[in-house]
DNA sequence: GTGTCTGCAAATCGTTTGCATAGCA
DNA sequence: TGCTATGCAAACGATTTGCAGACAC
């Protein structure tokens, strides 16, 4: 049910803003749904690529950008300097743990700390559209690793 | 004193990295702090050039960069697509909020949200060594203008 | 002196865009 | 047919880097 609605979604926009469906969009499309996570556009274009080798990283970019502007994907940005996409159909808002040792990217929600957000902004007479929260560190197999590289040194 | 120890931070890490004092340096570092703020690097640069023209932007983004490494400055990056700065010495920890029309940055801190933060990291087996939390909105001017434009329309 | 800086311009990186052609409806 | 989409390569904006001369110590 979460497939066809999101075929909706996109189908309702792309007959809205007189957009054609191209074995090219299929394709980038399917691929960043089935892969899942948080994709650079490099990754999508090269998991695309194992199935057309003419795909252009321009349409990939074109693509990702008109899946973000009808809502079902996300931009990101967790500075490494390149733009990731997150599928966001039917999803809850959610945060993110990134390691910063293996690049693991965890999400998680919670309400009590959003609606503390929100009153600290409204103590500052904020009205809060959106948020972005990343809290970076090292995940349960880094530390390991980081603990064990201590004792060898 | 605040001022001190800056100097002395920025001494001690200049004397341990084999680094040399240079007219630029100072220029910039001095400006930098004097403006405060939030600045991108075109922005330092151009008050830079107020006081000598000479100064190239390669300079600018060489010093921010030093400055950040020996941890007087922190770069942010609010999805402007360009790195800002802020002073960073002996200042608490704190988040912004940030209006996404005027875009005012008002900076707060709230150890209630950081404690419920670690708590969900320790949850999913991280360690949280650093954060990133922005709020996006619209401040209280900004508010006001948006209604009276709806009831101008 | 000698090794670090600086300015400049060229190079990079991620991303966007113009244009001629290919493709969907 | 008519209009949108694609691929390509050139254009972009922010940032970095190689290099020869300038400067600090």
């Amino acid at each position: 049910m979460n497939k066809e609605s999101k075929d909706a979604v996109l189908n309702r926009y792309m007959a809205q803003h007189g957009l054609k469906s191209t074995r090219q969009r299929s394709l980038i499309i399917d691929t960043f749904f089935s892969v899942g996570g948080h994709l650079s556009v490099e990754e999508l274009w090269s998991k695309v690529r194992e199935q057309d080798t003419k795909v252009s990283v321009a349409t990939v970019y074109r693509t990702m950008k008109l899946l973000n502007d009808c809502g079902l994907a996300h931009a990101r940005n967790f500075g490494d300097g390149q733009t990731r996409y997150e599928a966001a159909a039917g999803r809850e808002h959610h945060d993110h743990l990134i390691c910063t040792r293996c690049g693991q990217i965890v999400e998680f929600e919670n309400d009590r700390i959003e609606a503390m957000q929100d009153a600290v902004a409204r103590k500052h007479g904020f009205i809060v559209t959106s948020h972005k929260m990343e809290l970076y560190g090292l995940c349960k197999d880094c530390q390991r690793t980081a603990s064990e590289r201590k004792t060898e040194a």
